[in-house]
DNA sequence: CCTAAAATGAACTGGGAAGTCCATTTTTAG
DNA sequence: CTAAAAATGGACTTCCCAGTTCATTTTAGG
């Protein structure tokens, strides 16, 4: 990526990734500026195009990819551990509790309607976000299913992936609202479903 | 709103809505340009500010509004009539087609994000669009209770919510992956925790 | 008709923001 | 120590785009 970094130009390189980032977080993304960023990290314009010559497109990936990595280490050690019904709780209490504290910025959708889902960069950011988020919650239902919680047949990934859109949804939903009502709703609902074991009729 | 418009003037101002909402389907929202909407609905410049004197977020705010109308449209006669398992299913196939064909766009996110969330204007077409989204659900749940399908004791609210956030996310999914997995697992295991009666186990 | 209001066309302005340039300072490595 | 490479400062350029202005054409209504 790059041919050399100084110890001193990687410190940079870094503080200018997470000052954007909160310059991103507390004004809207589309009205955020280079300057602003320039300013709030202490650079100068030719600091910010000499760690990213590509622009502004590529700080802003670097600033997702840097909250991408955030969203799943906010949710340990809690995301990793779900073999116990109270592990389930817990972890749907820092998911709540985390995204109620975010309030209604939500940087790493804003980012990606910046940069534009079709970019090949940006979409394998998210890709692999709701990848490895996935397969935690699918690790997490499959141990309760082998802890004898669920029954042998249950179908774990399409639980993860129910599971994880409510969330998603949730989360979404609360940007637009204010109000965690449906984020908590979801979690709930789907875990009680996991109690429930999930017996299925079979579609008409 | 107007001291007066003409017929002709009405079907002008439509037309910069429609041809707008066009321009930001197919382009992203970011980088749409007021020459980019005058260009496609073959007006002018003037016209633009003429129908709307508050410049382009006023423009914008008429899309979501538009938008917004046409995203529960597009769910009838479906959704106004869940009173049997048959009718959720059929309304399962077309939300999913809906989105499945509209790709990886979704107007309404990207023009939340552009207008500001915490605009007056923008929130309440957004807050009124889940609201109402919401009541057709919680009144086919509730249909569907007072069929005997479900315990009387069944929170409809709950359910509503859980269910309305599994499509938003799986929506947004489906944006960013071009998948429509995440979508389907929600409403299929929604529907499906309807199904089951929803019994719940009391939390620990 | 005829006049006032509404609708339209198109050139123009002003500002803001991304990106460039080059001089200067600091660090690294031999 | 010293020369090359890296890091930094900040003024400057360029251009795009929202919004303005005003003249002209069309429509409504008495």
């Amino acid at each position: 990526m790059h041919r050399s970094l100084t110890p001193k130009g990687e410190a940079t390189r870094a503080r200018i990734i997470e000052g954007a980032a909160q310059v991103l977080r507390e004004s809207n993304v589309v009205s955020a500026t280079l300057d602003d960023i320039r300013q709030q990290t202490g650079t100068s314009k030719s600091q910010l195009f000499h760690y990213f010559p590509e622009g502004k497109d590529q700080l802003l990936l670097a600033v997702a990819q840097y909250e991408a990595d955030r969203v799943l280490d906010d949710q340990q050690p809690y995301l990793s551990c779900l073999t116990s019904w109270d592990a389930w709780y817990q972890w749907r209490d820092v998911v709540v509790e985390r995204y109620r504290s975010q309030g209604d910025t939500c940087p790493l959708s804003a980012l990606f309607l910046q940069i534009g889902r079709t970019t090949p960069g940006a979409r394998a950011v998210v890709v692999e976000l709701l990848k490895r988020w996935q397969a935690e919650l699918a690790a997490g239902i499959r141990a309760m299913r082998d802890g004898g919680h669920l029954p042998a047949s249950y179908d774990v990934d399409e639980a993860a992936a129910a599971l994880l859109a409510g969330v998603q949804g949730g989360v979404s939903i609360m940007m637009s609202t204010g109000r965690s009502t449906h984020l908590e709703a979801a979690i709930d609902v789907g875990i009680r479903h996991l109690r429930m074991g999930g017996r299925e009729l079979a579609r008409p």
